[in-house]
DNA sequence: ATCATTACTATCCAAATAGATAGTGACTAT
DNA sequence: ATAGTCACTATCTATTTGGATAGTAATGAT
């Protein structure tokens, strides 16, 4: 596999090439929630406890811009901004799947089994 | 999907989680090689031309602590260690298949399409 | 004596990624 | 007048990741 050079950056081969477009902590998740309905900027942000307003907005740029998910505005007050994925962001799914089985699989493992100690955090 | 915490670290979703054991740009390449054959350590060197010896010898480490892989080492001199795939590892091919089978399809989009200028780089 | 081989370690540094915190604009409700 | 709503943007800093370079140990070959 001969090097891919993208955008002025070089990828070894395809698995690193597909983490550009879906890796990061949050891509997978936003593009997960997406899937199953369209979503406000607010709704997502709150379906993903933890996720900042930085990593929010600049990751949700990032997936529109390759053309993952569409952004729609709402010309009202306060704002209203919706987001929906696409069809080509419907082409991750299945990577998603893949890797959230393996998760769930590693949880379960590590859960049940070895020393290092499982536990589901207390409610904040 | 409440909070996981592993070894002092906490993911938030399963997908963090899977991360953790196979993210990083080298681990599923020296996974898929691996996965064809038991390697020398100068050979998966070869097979990945750009990574470098810390590299290697760090992410193999951490596979090998994962129980992802295996080494044997033999009382030679000059020393010769092989890596081979164990079941446990062979439980990320199919992520791996996904994310590939994801990557290849998206270089032959930008490859053959847009403006990104496809190129293979000139022999290193 | 010196070199070559092999599988590594050890440092140091740069770049990329992530997180905390505060602020903005336009309108509505109190 | 003031506060609240919503979807952001701007800074600054911390952490993680990756990479370049050099060095080591044990032995056989020249």
């Amino acid at each position: 596999m001969p090097d891919f050079i993208y955008e002025h950056k070089v990828y070894y081969n395809p698995v690193e090439f597909a983490m550009h477009f879906i890796g990061g902590t949050w891509k997978m998740p936003i593009l997960w929630r997406l899937n199953q309905r369209t979503m406000r900027y607010g709704e997502i942000r709150k379906a993903l406890p933890h996720i900042t307003d930085k990593m929010l907005s600049s990751q949700l740029k990032e997936l529109e811009k390759h053309e993952l998910i569409t952004r729609k505005v709402y010309a009202e007050v306060p704002p209203r901004v919706e987001y929906s994925i696409t069809k080509k962001g419907k082409d991750v799914i299945p990577v998603i799947e893949a890797i959230r089985n393996y998760g769930l699989k590693k949880m379960k493992e590590k859960g049940l089994k070895e020393g290092g100690k499982p536990k589901l955090s207390p409610g904040k």
